[in-house]
RNA sequence: GCGGUCGUGGUGAAGUUGGUUAACACACUAGAUUGUGGCUCUAGCAUUCGCGAGUUCGAGUCUCGUCGAUCGCCCCA
């Protein structure tokens, strides 16, 4: 093992790996760009009072966030998601005042969390997302869902399920956290410590407790349904009717609450139901957020978003036996015997620049050797110059497919290529 | 933050009740084939078992610590 070693949590992406990570990221940015969203890129650290804002219960935002101050500096703290930071630029830039609504975001980038790793969980972790600002409708709903299902769908990911529910408008919902804590109330001491703490902090939490879901309270719970009011009831309705309408499949989860305290209306989870992936089987999960852009000091307007594990995504395209980052072979392999100098890189040099692509032998080895690299990088052509035929200004050039070998003038090795490949056809 | 499991070469891994030479396979390198590969054969390839300390005549094998991975909880993407 060596002495050095990434921090725990975080972790290398080796070229083998980010050939994988780049045809991914292609693919997400293709499907953006046909759902017309564009790119934000904000800074990977802010303020901290971007994400800790008041009220906020979440772990994330109250025990997991790498925050520091230099020099006696305002605070700042890398960030733990990507939500808040495009929120604040949007308000930041007027993009209310200068773009039609709603503004359709994603970003892409790290994101970092101080938690315990585990698989599908790290320190330092990349996430893709996108919000939707400024008009509210069910239909943008939809198709928010719509859009990160359809990566997952071109992936060629089959073993997801799409969750959701509603968590109603603030009325709604202050009406169902109250009738929560008195339906929990007479028997909070028979509930775990986690639930006591969800009691104080995040009544609509009780309900997805792992420890005390047998428990009879849970079963008896009031349903989020019975507190929604008639607006918010008509809203979800009509997500729904939309998600149909796209032949989307879900279930609705009525104990489906989201850890971001900012969440109204609209939650959602896709999940992987692939047994490998473990505890940490979301791959994106979103919801609409009414009161964000006020927040930060923007007009009232509402949004949409989700958010995506890319690590999480790798693990299941990887799960499913999706391949995914294939080389493929090159064009010219150069191999140089003897003492030839520079001209096995200046043959290789004019087959790239000719849209070959090209590589050469670097260090003297046998002709053996040579031709396994020929092997292992699944070149097309041979190029091989020898010290007498250097002498007379040639080369040999090998169809490897065909073993055809030809000699020409090491400046006419393009031409002949071309010639063979020709024949080859 | 809590509990469990694991950590041997480039890779996959064997290593019996602690016994001194760390198996086997793949990959890699060289040669047979002194300028034409993918097959075959031969040879080479871990002074060392994540790291540190301890127990012992002796530790990859036991103990403790530490770092890391992993599983469950918490949380969440």
């Amino acid at each position: 093992m060596a002495s050095y070693q990434t921090p725990r949590g975080t972790q290398d992406i080796l070229p083998s790996d980010s050939r994988k990570w780049l045809e991914v990221e292609e693919l997400i940015r293709s499907v953006c760009y046909y759902y017309g969203y564009d790119e934000i890129r904000t800074p990977v650290f802010e303020d901290t009072k971007v994400f800790k804002r008041e009220n906020d219960s979440s772990d994330m935002v109250n025990k997991e966030m790498y925050t520091f101050s230099i020099n006696n500096e305002d605070s700042l703290t890398l960030r733990p998601e990507g939500t808040a930071g495009v929120i604040r630029s949007f308000v930041q830039h007027k993009m209310y005042g200068i773009m039609e609504m709603p503004a359709k975001l994603y970003y892409m980038g790290e994101m970092f969390r101080y938690e315990r790793p585990q698989k599908g969980r790290y320190r330092q972790f990349n996430q893709f997302g996108i919000e939707n600002i400024g008009v509210k409708s069910p239909l943008v709903d939809a198709e928010v869902i719509a859009l990160g299902y359809s990566i997952l769908k071109a992936l060629g990911l089959s073993q997801i399920k799409v969750v959701l529910n509603t968590l109603g408008d603030d009325e709604s919902r202050a009406n169902y956290r109250a009738k929560l804590k008195e339906h929990f109330a007479p028997c909070l001491d028979e509930l775990c410590a986690d639930c006591k703490r969800r009691y104080e902090q995040n009544p609509l939490r009780l309900l997805d407790c792992k420890v005390d879901k047998d428990h009879p309270s849970m079963m008896s719970a009031p349903k989020m349904e019975d507190s929604l009011n008639e607006e918010s009831k008509a809203y979800f309705n009509e997500v729904l009717k939309a998600l149909d309408a796209l032949e989307i499949p879900y279930e609705i989860d009525d104990r489906l609450v989201r850890g971001l305290d900012y969440y109204t209306h609209t939650v959602f989870e896709v999940v992987s139901t692939h047994p490998e992936s473990g505890s940490q089987a979301t791959v994106f999960a979103g919801g609409r957020y009414d009161g964000l852009v006020e927040y930060f000091g923007g007009p009232q307007m509402s949004g949409v978003g989700f958010a995506m594990g890319m690590e999480r995504l790798m693990i299941l395209a990887e799960a499913e036996g999706i391949a995914l980052g294939q080389r493929e072979g090159i064009d010219v392999y150069v191999m140089g015997l003897g003492n030839v100098g520079t001209v096995p890189l200046e043959i290789a040099t004019a087959c790239r620049a000719n849209g070959f692509v090209s590589e050469f032998n670097i260090t003297p080895r046998g002709l053996k050797a040579q031709f396994k690299s020929v092997d292992r990088k699944q070149a097309k052509f041979a190029v091989i110059v020898g010290e007498t035929e250097l002498e007379q200004h040639m080369c040999n050039v090998k169809h490897i497919a065909s073993q055809k070998q030809v000699s020409c003038d090491i400046d006419d090795v393009v031409d002949t290529i071309e010639l063979l490949m020709k024949e080859g056809e």
